[in-house]
DNA sequence: TTTACATGGGGTACTGAGTGCCATAGCCTC
DNA sequence: GAGGCTATGGCACTCAGTACCCCATGTAAA
């Protein structure tokens, strides 16, 4: 009843020819057709026949690859997680690290992914910021990553005290610290240094929650804090071994305060 | 997927509200009666007009009180949104206090508002915790209590360093500590004391992000650090006003030492 | 070669959420 | 009692998502 439908271009590919990239993707099809039309029309003003009618597809094949309309908008995140996921199955950087230090890494994996394509990035950034519904689906996808995370330090924390608390709270601030640097280079449109950006923003983490550096020394001084203290009344912090050396402690903090002119 | 769609700001009034003589506010009938069936038949098996039905409405009203299904089982928390910005633009607890106790605070504001109504949140948490579309709404509510008090905290930190990026980090860990003390509450059929279980997991949080308390003296070691240290090298920490005196940070760091028999 | 089966895509019809538009019933005020 | 305002009810419609069955093609077994 239709009129002539759209000829299906592919020939029939022969399957020892070119052996890589041979079938037609139509899933890459559709999801570029979809954000193609996204960004004419908008999100909401584009419909899934829309889709496949500039994908020249049936419709039922559009929730064959994309289990709802928002997926098409994010189509690597599946990819990108299970990425995550065996690298912190794979042991994160080494079991024997600091899990912060891990988690930190497989963050960047995300950040990659979207430092991978800046172009697309940024503009399903601003296409995800004006429609409350790619919104929430962002929203869970985030959350999916958020206790991939999780359950990698509620491991390694193991039976230690509040463990799998300390495993939210870390998890959903290295996603939130990761979420910060990402959007500020999204928003800068895409043009700085994305790695930067989220290593800067990630190490405030670090700095906070990361395992003191026992390599480099028994005994650290971060100072001047990084942030802490309101503007009024600058403060100190000091990390140390338990079985350090009391001398040493205290000689660390000295040298240290002997950088500060303020203090008497 | 079912999405949560736009939010509609024009909230329709509930008749009759404060005047008292009123006949039953059809929203909480409409509320009543679409948690009862989702009881009953579950959340997905239960469509609008089944709602209506029961409550004895037209449908179109459901969507007048209810922007979408999802709203009915979360009916509280427009106005506890509105509680915790209230109590923030007040001025948090204090304005000089720490902005991390503010926001704590204010994360206790929706403690209360589910220790309430215990048998409701236990019934609700469960239902929520296996409905994906339910679990997804929670996010987009969970989210803009975070971006609520994130921006409390960028507020408070002002032009510091990095002030967005500390205020984003901060409230995605209060909500995460919040939402695990919660939820362990909740876990445990709303039997144990909640607030208790909120203010430990936030305690951790306050330890590790708050001002150190000024008025309490100029240097504090918090020893032994709670968590921190992966089990092999417990560490201790200190935190001292920078320009307290040196021999005070010696004095209270060989205190806190003096309790550790483990130290030479 | 023919048959059997697996795979991948297409079509149709249906459910149900959410929206726009209009009608109506009550109520308050001139 | 006329106007106007508000809360509600009643369609009718769009569109996402699903169930079910269809067909084409390619491959392996007979």
């Amino acid at each position: 009843m239709t009129e002539v439908r759209r000829r299906r271009k592919a020939a029939p590919r022969p399957p020892g020819a070119e052996s890589t990239a041979a079938k037609a993707p139509m899933r890459e099809v559709l999801a570029e057709a979809a954000f193609q039309l996204f960004m004419e029309r908008g999100f909401e003003g584009t419909t899934v026949d829309d889709i496949v009618a500039r994908a020249g597809v049936g419709r039922r094949s559009f929730f064959r690859y994309f289990p709802s309309k928002e997926d098409a908008v994010f189509p690597d995140h599946e990819r990108c997680l299970a990425e995550m996921t065996a690298f912190l199955e794979s042991g994160g950087i080494r079991d024997g690290g600091d899990p912060v230090d891990a988690v930190c890494e497989a963050a960047r994996i995300v950040l990659r992914m979207y430092a991978a394509n800046p172009e697309f990035s940024v503009q399903r950034y601003r296409l995800t910021r004006e429609v409350p519904g790619l919104r929430t689906y962002e929203l869970s996808v985030v959350r999916r990553y958020e206790r991939t995370l999780a359950g990698y330090l509620r491991r390694r924390y193991g039976a230690q005290r509040d463990g799998a608390l300390r495993a939210e709270v870390i998890a959903a601030a290295v996603v939130a610290a990761h979420n910060n640097g990402l959007r500020s280079w999204l928003r800068s449109g895409g043009e700085g240094d994305a790695e930067a950006a989220v290593d800067h923003a990630l190490g405030l983490v670090r700095e906070v929650w990361g395992r003191p550096a026992q390599a480099s020394g028994d005994a650290a001084v971060l100072t001047p804090a990084p942030g802490l203290g309101d503007g009024d009344g600058e403060v100190i912090v000091m990390v140390a071994s338990r079985n350090a050396p009391l001398w040493r402690v205290v000689q660390r903090l000295e040298s240290a305060l002997a950088e500060s002119p303020a203090l008497k």
